[in-house]
DNA sequence: ACGTTCACTGACCGTTCGGTCAGTGTGGGA
DNA sequence: TCCCACACTGACCGAACGGTCAGTGAACGT
């Protein structure tokens, strides 16, 4: 944070080389989703790390500031595929839609740890609230985006506009709960196959 | 537990009266809702239902027992409307899953604070772990119905099965983020929704 | 009026939590 | 070779955790 003003050290490192703070807040975000934030103490993420629970604060101020970072990673990358999709002009309301979910699902894969920590957290601290409200934010945005393609008469509206937001962008998000980086599928196919389920359906 | 064994006592209660373990059971599910398990101390419950923590410890006997009968309410219930699907017989494959996917959102609605508590699981501990695994049954199960239905030509066949599943039942699950007890939406009416915007699609 | 039943209290247990701090030793620059 | 920046250790802090237990007092049957 202060230590940015700085600017980048001519000199490539000093003294005893070791870890930085990018790898330790990686870890941390897998641990987190692997046994919940609360779930994982320091002294967890000490042990995976393969050094003690006073080094982490060598690197990083507090365990809430891990948690702060990544939920920003995450939100970062949902707010700036929405502000792409809503910026496309010369282009119809349905297909403005069509683009904030498959950048919905790139931003997924691509930052996939954090976007799993986001969407599980509850509101129990001042950073999670925080971290809720512009989640909201995005999601009141996506169901204007929805709002205006059935406007449009490109949806059906034999459904509210809210509910369609909610069961299209409530498939989108539970890819985090089984996508894998195993490159089994990349993103482009993911993002294929989700549009066509939901604007498509089921049926053949 | 071992209580049960003796059945039900004639005379309809004795001495001082007060909570009894359904009423604590249901204010932890909600709690654990709002707060996460881990995030909820038995010193919240006991401040929630107005009493110490230790007269928690007369009702129930340990923290792990309130979430293992919330996890198994819902593992029945989901287990319960699965059995009954599949046992249908004289109609098609394509039928039986969308059987299945009503009665998976009406058990849902029925017990929403039970299922909401187990999609959050993350098996972190022994009876965390049994409740995934469980789970993990209860959706493959649910992918070979899918899998029927491919085979039969209902569904579009250019999309791997395991994927419509998940993409499926993805929807169905993230219900609970949002669905709340109002009366806005009967069980019925978000059953009809669901499967309409599934195997339908939101084009018009 | 009395005695039994039983929900509930308050002090307490050992453990673990997030976090602090005064060192320790390693390795590159001069 | 010396120096010092720097990653890291281990002992420790107060608070909070899940859970225990010997009481206490209120309400019922008799």
């Amino acid at each position: 944070m202060t230590a940015d003003i700085s600017g980048v050290p001519p000199s490539p490192r000093r003294g005893r080389p070791g870890y930085d703070q990018e790898t330790v807040l990686r870890r941390a975000i897998d641990l987190f989703n692997r046994q919940g934030y609360d779930g994982t103490s320091m002294g967890d993420l000490a042990k995976e790390l393969g050094f003690t629970k006073s080094a982490i604060y060598h690197h990083v101020p507090s365990k809430s500031h891990l948690l702060e970072q990544a939920l920003d990673e995450a939100l970062d990358g949902l707010a700036h595929a929405l502000a792409a999709a809503r910026a496309e002009s010369g282009v119809t309301a349905n297909e403005r839609l069509r683009h904030a979910v498959r950048g919905s699902v790139m931003v997924l894969v691509d930052h996939l740890p954090a976007v799993t920590l986001l969407l599980r957290v509850r509101g129990n601290s001042e950073v999670e609230s925080q971290a809720l409200e512009r989640r909201r934010h995005i999601d009141d945005a996506l169901a204007e985006m929805v709002e205006a393609a059935v406007a449009e008469g490109a949806l059906r509206n034999d459904l509210p506009p809210a509910m369609i937001s909610r069961l299209l962008f409530g498939m989108v998000n539970s890819l985090v709960e089984w996508v894998r980086p195993d490159g089994r599928y990349d993103a482009e196919a993911l993002a294929d196959m989700v549009t066509t389920v939901a604007f498509d359906g089921l049926t053949r």
